[in-house]
DNA sequence: CATAAAACTTGATTCAAATCAAGAATTAGG
DNA sequence: CCTAATTCTTGATTTGAATCAAGTTTTATG
């Protein structure tokens, strides 16, 4: 609680401190995870915005014929959420499953809407977090529509080193349309 | 014009006649671009909304290699934009160009905002795009991380089938992640 | 901390899509 | 409407990443 409290302090520094304080009451929600476990069930809307306090997880589609194209991963003291299901209330095209032990905390879409409409600083923060959400998507896009797996690999090593310090490699693969063979190659030089 | 009001008009019912015509005489620009034209050049900010009167174009990505990998098209009668940069501020991280000999209509960034300022209307529809381009971006996520170059093809024959009428099929194979060949092959079935 | 499970590496082989090539069809534009 | 340019199709060949396989290392957890 105490981190996501700072998280909120530095990122939308003009909130007030009672104004956080209540905001972070209706953060309610306490969820454990043991590994393998999903966020929730399949094809199920998922209106919750959840805190990582610790953990991991990977986001992912799942095709028809089951294969999983992962799309992005959850990490420590960030937030958490099915963003599309968030957004639309429809339910969710893509599965959120913990890669370890995790411990989250969350927000009902709800509720976080509310406190959005009677808070502008949130609602503030909040569009530019579509924003960049849209932003980073886009940058997505080139990652993978570039061809060679050795720049694939350059481009996303150097935006996001942490990710291949927090997740199994194999993954990573997935999320750079990759086997982990190739991958591995790749990491000799 | 006539077509832009229509659209407005009928994508922001609540706006009021005078308010929308105070807002259609905000766009100023017209511009006539031949066939390979760019929209703006390299690497400059482009803070301009374009409407298209008549006309198609590319939006792409060129790698430093010069390769161009394609994020996407305008048609006829749509609106047209290098989102990042008109969003951020920034030079931009695409080019755009006429497919074929296109007149548009626009408006500046600025005179956008400051009317959606005095036009609450307005900013709710602009943040609706916003959102709707997000999710549009994360299902073609999806489509682009499909293996089989058959189902990234159905997918985007089924969603858009317009776009097989209205752009070339070379770069329609582009935006597929495969070549002109592959996808010739892929159509007699 | 022991051991079972999972993840990673490395090499050999296969295969599907890219490339190369050339002719046919379509489209642009004077 | 004619001609040149572009796009599309089809076949032959190449190639680079996927697959298969097996051994090694790392990690999870009782």
């Amino acid at each position: 609680m105490e981190v996501l409290k700072e998280m909120f302090q530095h990122q939308i520094p003009s909130v007030s401190d009672t104004e956080l304080s209540d905001f972070l009451s209706l953060w309610t929600i306490k969820r454990q995870l043991k590994r393998h476990e999903y966020l929730y069930g399949r094809g199920r809307e998922q209106q919750h915005l959840y805190f990582i306090q610790k953990g991991a997880f990977k986001i992912f589609h799942e095709t028809e014929d089951l294969k999983e194209l992962i799309v992005g991963f959850g990490y420590k003291h960030t937030l958490l959420l099915d963003l599309p299901s968030f957004v639309t209330g429809l339910s969710s095209i893509y599965r959120i499953q913990a890669l370890r032990q995790s411990t989250l905390i969350g927000i009902h879409q709800r509720d976080f809407y509310s406190f959005m409409e009677k808070c502008p600083p949130l609602a503030t923060y909040w569009r530019q977090q579509i924003e960049l959400a849209l932003l980073s998507r886009l940058e997505r896009e080139i990652d993978i529509l570039i061809d060679s797996p050795q720049k694939r690999y350059e481009r996303v090593l150097q935006r996001s080193p942490i990710l291949f310090q927090e997740i199994p490699h194999k993954f990573i693969a997935a999320y750079l349309r990759m086997t982990p063979e190739t991958l591995s190659r790749l990491k000799r030089f």
